[in-house]
DNA sequence: GAGATATTAGGACAGTCGTCCTATGTGGTG
DNA sequence: CACCACATAGGACGACTGTCCTAATATCTC
Protein backbone atom coordinates (compact mmCIF):
# COMPACT_ATOMS: atom_id res chain seq x y z
CA UNK A 1 0.00 0.00 0.00
CA UNK A 2 1.54 3.31 -1.02
CA UNK A 3 2.39 5.71 1.83
CA UNK A 4 0.11 8.63 0.23
CA UNK A 5 -3.22 5.81 0.65
CA UNK A 6 -1.74 4.99 4.01
CA UNK A 7 -1.87 8.65 5.08
CA UNK A 8 -4.94 9.33 3.35
CA UNK A 9 -6.51 6.57 5.27
CA UNK A 10 -4.89 7.61 9.16
CA UNK A 11 -6.11 11.14 8.51
CA UNK A 12 -9.88 9.76 7.29
CA UNK A 13 -10.18 6.99 10.56
CA UNK A 14 -8.39 10.86 13.10
CA UNK A 15 -11.15 12.29 11.49
CA UNK A 16 -14.20 10.07 12.37
CA UNK A 17 -12.94 9.47 15.64
CA UNK A 18 -11.76 12.51 16.71
CA UNK A 19 -15.22 13.77 15.80
CA UNK A 20 -16.84 10.76 18.03
CA UNK A 21 -14.83 10.76 20.77
CA UNK A 22 -13.04 13.70 20.73
CA UNK A 23 -9.54 14.48 20.27
CA UNK A 24 -8.03 14.29 23.69
CA UNK A 25 -10.08 11.02 24.16
CA UNK A 26 -8.94 9.28 21.07
CA UNK A 27 -5.70 7.28 21.60
CA UNK A 28 -3.26 6.32 19.11
CA UNK A 29 -3.91 2.47 19.78
CA UNK A 30 -7.54 3.39 18.85
CA UNK A 31 -6.62 4.90 15.61
CA UNK A 32 -4.36 2.19 14.76
CA UNK A 33 -6.61 -0.36 15.45
CA UNK A 34 -9.46 1.53 13.35
CA UNK A 35 -6.60 1.58 10.34
CA UNK A 36 -5.58 -1.90 10.97
CA UNK A 37 -1.85 -0.72 11.14
CA UNK A 38 0.27 -0.71 14.10
CA UNK A 39 0.77 1.77 16.63
CA UNK A 40 4.70 2.41 16.15
CA UNK A 41 4.30 2.92 12.62
CA UNK A 42 2.61 6.40 13.24
CA UNK A 43 5.49 7.90 13.40
CA UNK A 44 6.68 7.14 9.74
CA UNK A 45 3.54 9.04 8.51
CA UNK A 46 3.20 11.54 11.16
CA UNK A 47 5.45 13.22 14.03
CA UNK A 48 3.43 13.31 16.64
CA UNK A 49 -0.10 13.48 17.90
CA UNK A 50 -0.69 16.84 17.24
CA UNK A 51 0.38 16.32 13.70
CA UNK A 52 -2.59 13.69 13.33
CA UNK A 53 -4.39 17.22 14.01
CA UNK A 54 -2.94 19.53 12.22
CA UNK A 55 -3.49 17.08 9.13
CA UNK A 56 -7.10 16.86 10.30
CA UNK A 57 -8.18 20.19 10.19
CA UNK A 58 -6.82 20.70 7.10
CA UNK A 59 -8.42 18.29 5.32
CA UNK A 60 -12.06 19.40 6.73
CA UNK A 61 -10.66 22.96 6.00
CA UNK A 62 -10.31 21.18 2.27
CA UNK A 63 -13.61 19.76 2.37
CA UNK A 64 -15.68 22.75 3.38
CA UNK A 65 -14.19 24.83 0.98
CA UNK A 66 -15.14 22.34 -1.91
CA UNK A 67 -18.84 22.46 -0.64
CA UNK A 68 -18.90 25.60 -0.75
CA UNK A 69 -17.42 26.12 -3.75
CA UNK A 70 -20.15 23.63 -5.16
CA UNK A 71 -22.92 25.22 -3.76
CA UNK A 72 -21.75 28.88 -5.50
CA UNK A 73 -21.55 26.98 -8.72
CA UNK A 74 -24.83 25.04 -8.52
CA UNK A 75 -26.86 28.06 -6.88
CA UNK A 76 -26.87 31.37 -8.95
CA UNK A 77 -28.86 32.81 -6.15
CA UNK A 78 -27.24 34.29 -2.65
CA UNK A 79 -30.17 33.90 -0.72
CA UNK A 80 -29.93 30.06 -2.07
CA UNK A 81 -26.69 29.50 -1.20
CA UNK A 82 -27.32 30.75 2.24
CA UNK A 83 -30.80 28.11 2.65
CA UNK A 84 -28.35 25.64 1.61
CA UNK A 85 -25.65 26.84 4.99
CA UNK A 86 -28.92 26.60 6.88
CA UNK A 87 -30.30 23.17 5.54
CA UNK A 88 -26.89 21.92 6.45
CA UNK A 89 -28.14 20.89 10.07
CA UNK A 90 -30.94 19.11 8.62
CA UNK A 91 -28.97 16.96 5.34
CA UNK A 92 -26.79 16.12 8.62
CA UNK A 93 -28.99 15.70 11.33
CA UNK A 94 -28.16 12.36 12.52
CA UNK A 95 -24.03 13.05 12.98
CA UNK A 96 -25.61 16.00 14.35
CA UNK A 97 -27.64 14.29 17.10
CA UNK A 98 -25.14 11.90 18.08
CA UNK A 99 -22.02 13.91 17.60
CA UNK A 100 -22.95 17.32 17.62
CA UNK A 101 -21.35 19.69 15.47
CA UNK A 102 -17.51 18.70 14.43
CA UNK A 103 -16.99 22.69 14.07
CA UNK A 104 -17.31 23.54 17.15
CA UNK A 105 -17.06 20.88 19.69
CA UNK A 106 -13.92 20.76 18.16
CA UNK A 107 -12.91 24.07 18.64
CA UNK A 108 -14.22 24.07 22.09
CA UNK A 109 -12.31 21.03 22.94
CA UNK A 110 -9.27 23.12 21.71
CA UNK A 111 -9.76 25.74 23.86
CA UNK A 112 -9.90 23.89 26.91
CA UNK A 113 -6.95 21.66 26.43
CA UNK A 114 -5.28 25.07 25.65
CA UNK A 115 -3.96 23.18 22.34
CA UNK A 116 -1.72 25.37 19.88
CA UNK A 117 -3.88 24.12 17.00
CA UNK A 118 -7.23 26.22 18.11
CA UNK A 119 -5.93 29.09 15.60
CA UNK A 120 -6.43 26.79 12.74
CA UNK A 121 -9.99 24.77 14.10
CA UNK A 122 -11.00 28.28 13.94
CA UNK A 123 -10.14 28.63 10.65
CA UNK A 124 -13.33 26.46 9.89
CA UNK A 125 -16.01 28.76 11.61
CA UNK A 126 -13.77 31.86 9.63
CA UNK A 127 -14.25 30.13 6.64
CA UNK A 128 -17.93 29.86 6.87
CA UNK A 129 -18.10 33.33 8.07
CA UNK A 130 -16.65 34.60 5.35
CA UNK A 131 -18.20 32.84 2.99
CA UNK A 132 -21.66 34.17 4.70
CA UNK A 133 -20.60 37.49 4.79
CA UNK A 134 -20.07 37.26 1.25
CA UNK A 135 -23.67 36.11 0.07
CA UNK A 136 -25.15 38.65 2.33
CA UNK A 137 -23.14 40.87 0.73
CA UNK A 138 -24.12 40.13 -2.47
CA UNK A 139 -27.75 40.29 -1.29
CA UNK A 140 -27.30 43.60 -0.90
CA UNK A 141 -26.38 43.79 2.39
CA UNK A 142 -22.95 44.91 2.83
CA UNK A 143 -23.53 47.07 6.24
CA UNK A 144 -24.84 44.19 8.01
CA UNK A 145 -23.50 41.57 6.24
CA UNK A 146 -20.84 40.07 9.20
CA UNK A 147 -23.32 40.59 11.89
CA UNK A 148 -25.46 38.77 9.32
CA UNK A 149 -23.60 35.90 8.75
CA UNK A 150 -22.39 35.79 12.58
CA UNK A 151 -26.45 35.29 13.01
CA UNK A 152 -26.72 32.23 11.04
CA UNK A 153 -23.50 31.03 12.66
CA UNK A 154 -25.05 31.31 16.13
CA UNK A 155 -28.03 29.52 14.89
CA UNK A 156 -26.29 26.33 13.67
CA UNK A 157 -24.14 26.13 16.44
CA UNK A 158 -27.00 26.38 18.76
CA UNK A 159 -29.17 23.80 16.72
CA UNK A 160 -26.16 21.44 17.04
CA UNK A 161 -25.82 21.75 20.59
CA UNK A 162 -29.13 21.64 21.74
CA UNK A 163 -30.64 18.79 18.67
CA UNK A 164 -27.00 16.71 20.21
CA UNK A 165 -28.20 17.17 24.31
CA UNK A 166 -31.87 16.28 23.34
CA UNK A 167 -31.54 13.90 20.28
CA UNK A 168 -34.58 16.09 19.23
CA UNK A 169 -35.31 16.17 14.89
CA UNK A 170 -38.43 17.79 15.22
CA UNK A 171 -36.77 20.38 17.10
CA UNK A 172 -34.31 20.86 13.88
CA UNK A 173 -36.76 20.77 11.83
CA UNK A 174 -38.88 23.79 13.56
CA UNK A 175 -35.56 25.96 14.38
CA UNK A 176 -34.74 25.83 10.61
CA UNK A 177 -38.09 27.16 9.26
CA UNK A 178 -37.72 29.43 11.82
CA UNK A 179 -34.36 30.64 10.03
CA UNK A 180 -35.69 30.13 6.44
CA UNK A 181 -38.47 32.58 7.66
CA UNK A 182 -36.32 35.20 9.50
CA UNK A 183 -33.83 35.00 6.13
CA UNK A 184 -36.99 35.82 3.79
CA UNK A 185 -36.63 38.96 5.01
CA UNK A 186 -33.19 39.21 3.48
CA UNK A 187 -33.96 37.73 0.79
CA UNK A 188 -36.58 40.09 -1.68
CA UNK A 189 -37.24 39.62 -4.70
CA UNK A 190 -35.70 36.60 -5.18
CA UNK A 191 -38.83 35.09 -3.76
CA UNK A 192 -39.46 31.73 -5.22
CA UNK A 193 -36.71 31.66 -7.08
CA UNK A 194 -34.82 29.12 -6.22
CA UNK A 195 -36.59 25.55 -4.32
CA UNK A 196 -35.03 24.24 -1.19
CA UNK A 197 -32.10 21.95 -1.40
CA UNK A 198 -31.62 18.97 -4.02
CA UNK A 199 -31.51 15.45 -2.03
CA UNK A 200 -27.72 14.77 -3.03
CA UNK A 201 -25.82 17.80 -2.04
CA UNK A 202 -24.99 16.26 0.93
CA UNK A 203 -21.35 15.36 2.06
CA UNK A 204 -21.47 18.40 4.32
CA UNK A 205 -21.30 18.88 7.80
CA UNK A 206 -21.33 17.19 10.70
CA UNK B 1 -10.66 21.39 58.84
CA UNK B 2 -14.25 19.97 58.95
CA UNK B 3 -15.18 17.40 57.31
CA UNK B 4 -17.97 19.13 55.08
CA UNK B 5 -15.89 22.12 54.54
CA UNK B 6 -13.11 20.63 52.68
CA UNK B 7 -15.72 18.64 50.53
CA UNK B 8 -17.24 21.74 49.80
CA UNK B 9 -13.59 23.36 48.70
CA UNK B 10 -13.38 19.89 46.44
CA UNK B 11 -16.68 20.64 44.50
CA UNK B 12 -15.82 24.30 44.37
CA UNK B 13 -12.41 23.72 43.13
CA UNK B 14 -13.47 21.05 40.81
CA UNK B 15 -16.20 23.32 39.30
CA UNK B 16 -14.23 25.57 38.04
CA UNK B 17 -11.00 23.03 36.99
CA UNK B 18 -13.82 20.96 35.32
CA UNK B 19 -14.94 24.60 33.40
CA UNK B 20 -11.95 25.80 32.14
CA UNK B 21 -10.24 22.57 30.94
CA UNK B 22 -13.03 19.87 30.97
CA UNK B 23 -13.13 16.97 32.60
CA UNK B 24 -10.86 14.36 31.01
CA UNK B 25 -8.60 17.08 31.12
CA UNK B 26 -8.53 17.72 34.95
CA UNK B 27 -6.13 15.18 36.83
CA UNK B 28 -6.86 14.36 40.74
CA UNK B 29 -3.59 16.12 40.94
CA UNK B 30 -4.72 19.48 39.64
CA UNK B 31 -7.98 19.49 42.09
CA UNK B 32 -5.72 18.64 44.78
CA UNK B 33 -3.01 21.06 44.13
CA UNK B 34 -5.82 23.87 44.06
CA UNK B 35 -7.67 22.73 47.33
CA UNK B 36 -4.22 21.98 48.83
CA UNK B 37 -4.81 19.03 50.08
CA UNK B 38 -2.72 15.39 48.95
CA UNK B 39 -4.09 13.19 46.19
CA UNK B 40 -4.57 9.58 48.44
CA UNK B 41 -6.67 12.42 50.92
CA UNK B 42 -9.62 12.04 47.68
CA UNK B 43 -10.57 9.28 48.31
CA UNK B 44 -11.97 9.60 51.87
CA UNK B 45 -14.71 12.30 50.79
CA UNK B 46 -15.35 10.63 47.57
CA UNK B 47 -14.74 7.21 46.01
CA UNK B 48 -13.98 7.87 42.58
CA UNK B 49 -13.10 10.90 40.12
CA UNK B 50 -17.12 10.02 37.94
CA UNK B 51 -18.38 11.04 41.89
CA UNK B 52 -16.86 14.01 42.22
CA UNK B 53 -18.10 14.74 38.57
CA UNK B 54 -21.66 13.71 40.04
CA UNK B 55 -21.02 16.29 42.58
CA UNK B 56 -20.30 18.86 41.04
CA UNK B 57 -23.27 18.66 38.75
CA UNK B 58 -25.58 18.48 41.66
CA UNK B 59 -23.81 21.67 42.79
CA UNK B 60 -24.62 23.53 39.55
CA UNK B 61 -28.10 22.13 39.66
CA UNK B 62 -28.88 23.72 42.78
CA UNK B 63 -26.78 26.73 41.97
CA UNK B 64 -29.05 27.47 39.03
CA UNK B 65 -32.36 26.44 40.40
CA UNK B 66 -31.78 29.36 42.83
CA UNK B 67 -30.76 31.95 40.50
CA UNK B 68 -34.26 30.84 38.78
CA UNK B 69 -35.66 31.25 42.11
CA UNK B 70 -34.45 34.34 42.90
CA UNK B 71 -35.61 35.82 39.38
CA UNK B 72 -39.73 34.63 40.32
CA UNK B 73 -38.98 36.27 43.28
CA UNK B 74 -37.50 39.51 42.04
CA UNK B 75 -39.46 40.01 38.76
CA UNK B 76 -43.17 39.21 38.57
CA UNK B 77 -43.46 39.80 34.54
CA UNK B 78 -42.55 36.00 32.76
CA UNK B 79 -41.16 38.65 29.75
CA UNK B 80 -38.83 40.10 32.27
CA UNK B 81 -37.74 37.05 33.87
CA UNK B 82 -36.97 35.59 29.98
CA UNK B 83 -34.65 38.72 29.30
CA UNK B 84 -32.90 38.26 32.83
CA UNK B 85 -32.30 34.58 31.14
CA UNK B 86 -31.07 35.79 27.95
CA UNK B 87 -28.69 38.66 29.54
CA UNK B 88 -27.26 35.69 31.16
CA UNK B 89 -24.55 36.19 27.55
CA UNK B 90 -23.90 39.28 28.89
CA UNK B 91 -23.61 39.36 32.58
CA UNK B 92 -21.27 36.49 31.89
CA UNK B 93 -18.97 37.43 28.97
CA UNK B 94 -16.09 37.47 30.28
CA UNK B 95 -16.13 33.82 31.21
CA UNK B 96 -17.87 32.90 28.36
CA UNK B 97 -15.51 34.72 25.74
CA UNK B 98 -13.22 32.42 27.59
CA UNK B 99 -14.17 29.52 28.47
CA UNK B 100 -17.78 29.15 26.68
CA UNK B 101 -20.92 27.99 28.32
CA UNK B 102 -20.33 25.28 31.28
CA UNK B 103 -23.35 23.48 30.63
CA UNK B 104 -23.51 23.54 26.52
CA UNK B 105 -19.06 22.39 27.34
CA UNK B 106 -19.87 20.02 29.90
CA UNK B 107 -22.95 17.83 28.19
CA UNK B 108 -20.71 18.19 24.49
CA UNK B 109 -17.73 16.55 26.22
CA UNK B 110 -19.59 13.97 28.59
CA UNK B 111 -21.56 12.63 25.55
CA UNK B 112 -18.11 12.03 23.57
CA UNK B 113 -16.88 10.62 26.37
CA UNK B 114 -19.72 7.83 26.28
CA UNK B 115 -19.76 8.86 30.35
CA UNK B 116 -22.65 7.83 32.00
CA UNK B 117 -23.02 11.24 33.65
CA UNK B 118 -24.46 12.56 30.65
CA UNK B 119 -28.05 12.26 31.49
CA UNK B 120 -27.32 14.14 34.65
CA UNK B 121 -25.84 17.16 33.31
CA UNK B 122 -28.26 16.92 30.31
CA UNK B 123 -30.76 17.56 33.41
CA UNK B 124 -29.31 21.42 33.77
CA UNK B 125 -30.48 22.23 30.32
CA UNK B 126 -34.07 20.46 31.30
CA UNK B 127 -34.22 22.89 34.27
CA UNK B 128 -33.59 25.79 31.73
CA UNK B 129 -35.84 24.38 29.02
CA UNK B 130 -38.87 23.38 31.81
CA UNK B 131 -38.51 26.90 33.36
CA UNK B 132 -38.46 29.12 29.76
CA UNK B 133 -41.31 26.92 28.99
CA UNK B 134 -43.22 27.73 32.18
CA UNK B 135 -42.56 31.45 31.96
CA UNK B 136 -43.86 31.27 27.92
CA UNK B 137 -46.74 29.41 29.17
CA UNK B 138 -47.42 32.63 31.73
CA UNK B 139 -47.18 34.62 29.01
CA UNK B 140 -50.01 33.21 27.16
CA UNK B 141 -48.20 30.93 24.61
CA UNK B 142 -49.16 27.67 25.98
CA UNK B 143 -49.31 26.07 22.92
CA UNK B 144 -45.57 26.98 21.73
CA UNK B 145 -44.11 27.34 24.94
CA UNK B 146 -41.84 24.54 24.80
CA UNK B 147 -40.39 25.39 21.15
CA UNK B 148 -40.31 29.15 22.45
CA UNK B 149 -37.89 27.78 24.83
CA UNK B 150 -36.20 26.04 22.99
CA UNK B 151 -35.25 28.82 20.70
CA UNK B 152 -34.07 30.73 23.65
CA UNK B 153 -31.99 27.94 24.59
CA UNK B 154 -30.66 27.92 20.77
CA UNK B 155 -29.93 31.62 21.01
CA UNK B 156 -27.83 31.38 24.15
CA UNK B 157 -25.95 28.08 22.75
CA UNK B 158 -25.23 29.39 19.66
CA UNK B 159 -23.72 33.13 20.98
CA UNK B 160 -21.97 31.46 23.78
CA UNK B 161 -20.00 29.22 21.25
CA UNK B 162 -19.02 31.64 19.10
CA UNK B 163 -18.18 34.33 21.63
CA UNK B 164 -16.16 31.49 22.76
CA UNK B 165 -14.64 30.96 19.51
CA UNK B 166 -14.35 34.52 18.23
CA UNK B 167 -13.73 36.05 21.31
CA UNK B 168 -16.06 38.87 20.45
CA UNK B 169 -18.22 40.98 23.12
CA UNK B 170 -19.61 43.32 20.54
CA UNK B 171 -21.48 40.07 18.76
CA UNK B 172 -22.52 39.24 22.25
CA UNK B 173 -24.67 42.42 22.49
CA UNK B 174 -25.87 42.79 18.96
CA UNK B 175 -27.09 39.14 19.35
CA UNK B 176 -28.32 39.88 22.67
CA UNK B 177 -30.31 43.07 21.29
CA UNK B 178 -32.06 40.65 18.22
CA UNK B 179 -33.31 38.29 20.51
CA UNK B 180 -34.85 41.28 23.11
CA UNK B 181 -36.34 42.59 20.04
CA UNK B 182 -37.54 39.25 19.35
CA UNK B 183 -38.92 38.56 22.42
CA UNK B 184 -40.47 41.78 22.59
CA UNK B 185 -43.38 40.13 20.02
CA UNK B 186 -44.04 37.67 22.78
CA UNK B 187 -44.05 40.01 25.81
CA UNK B 188 -47.95 41.93 24.64
CA UNK B 189 -48.90 43.86 27.72
CA UNK B 190 -45.47 44.97 28.93
CA UNK B 191 -43.63 46.61 26.16
CA UNK B 192 -46.73 48.58 24.76
CA UNK B 193 -46.64 47.35 21.26
CA UNK B 194 -47.67 43.66 20.57
CA UNK B 195 -50.10 41.89 19.16
CA UNK B 196 -49.84 38.36 19.24
CA UNK B 197 -47.03 36.99 15.95
CA UNK B 198 -47.37 33.84 14.51
CA UNK B 199 -44.63 31.42 15.33
CA UNK B 200 -42.94 31.81 11.90
CA UNK B 201 -42.75 35.60 11.92
CA UNK B 202 -39.64 35.32 13.85
CA UNK B 203 -37.99 37.98 11.85
CA UNK B 204 -38.48 41.02 14.45
CA UNK B 205 -35.41 42.00 13.88
CA UNK B 206 -33.80 43.71 10.88
C1' DG C 1 17.43 -12.05 -9.30
C1' DA C 2 20.33 -8.56 -6.36
C1' DG C 3 20.46 -4.47 -4.02
C1' DA C 4 18.62 -0.19 -2.32
C1' DT C 5 14.78 2.15 -0.64
C1' DA C 6 10.21 2.64 1.21
C1' DT C 7 7.07 0.94 4.47
C1' DT C 8 5.63 -1.67 8.40
C1' DA C 9 5.59 -4.25 12.93
C1' DG C 10 6.28 -4.67 17.68
C1' DG C 11 8.34 -3.79 21.72
C1' DA C 12 10.87 -0.53 25.14
C1' DC C 13 10.72 3.87 27.33
C1' DA C 14 9.39 7.46 30.70
C1' DG C 15 5.55 9.80 32.23
C1' DT C 16 0.80 10.30 33.95
C1' DC C 17 -3.53 8.67 35.16
C1' DG C 18 -7.18 7.00 38.71
C1' DT C 19 -7.17 4.05 42.50
C1' DC C 20 -5.98 1.97 46.78
C1' DC C 21 -3.41 1.01 51.20
C1' DT C 22 -1.39 2.12 55.39
C1' DA C 23 0.64 5.10 58.68
C1' DT C 24 0.38 9.59 60.81
C1' DG C 25 -1.82 13.35 62.89
C1' DT C 26 -5.94 15.81 64.75
C1' DG C 27 -9.75 17.05 67.91
C1' DG C 28 -13.18 16.00 71.03
C1' DT C 29 -14.95 12.83 74.88
C1' DG C 30 -14.57 9.83 79.06
C1' DC D 1 -4.19 11.64 80.41
C1' DA D 2 -5.94 7.94 77.60
C1' DC D 3 -8.97 6.86 74.11
C1' DC D 4 -11.18 6.71 69.65
C1' DA D 5 -13.34 8.21 65.59
C1' DC D 6 -12.39 11.63 62.20
C1' DA D 7 -9.35 13.51 58.85
C1' DT D 8 -5.09 13.74 56.27
C1' DA D 9 -0.61 12.52 54.00
C1' DG D 10 2.27 10.05 50.99
C1' DG D 11 3.57 6.40 48.55
C1' DA D 12 2.67 1.86 45.78
C1' DC D 13 -0.08 -0.38 42.19
C1' DG D 14 -1.31 -1.55 37.47
C1' DA D 15 -3.02 0.40 33.36
C1' DC D 16 -2.65 3.49 29.90
C1' DT D 17 -0.61 7.34 27.24
C1' DG D 18 2.48 9.43 23.35
C1' DT D 19 6.96 8.70 21.74
C1' DC D 20 10.95 6.47 20.00
C1' DC D 21 14.05 2.67 18.39
C1' DT D 22 15.23 -1.25 15.81
C1' DA D 23 14.44 -5.28 13.13
C1' DA D 24 11.78 -7.26 9.59
C1' DT D 25 9.22 -6.96 5.33
C1' DA D 26 7.49 -5.14 1.06
C1' DT D 27 8.29 -2.53 -3.22
C1' DC D 28 10.85 -0.72 -6.81
C1' DT D 29 15.20 -0.01 -9.67
C1' DC D 30 18.96 -1.79 -12.16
Amino acid sequence: MGAATTRAHIVEAADQLFYRQGYEHTSFAAIAEAVHISRGNFYYHFKSKDDILGAVIAARLESRQRMLKQWEAEEADPAGRIRRFVEIVVTNRVDIQNYGCPVGTLTTELAKLGHPALGAAGGLFTLFRSWLREQFTQLGHREQADALAMHVLTFSQGVATLAHAFYDEDFIHREVQRMHDWLGAYSAGTEGAAPVVPEDCAQADA
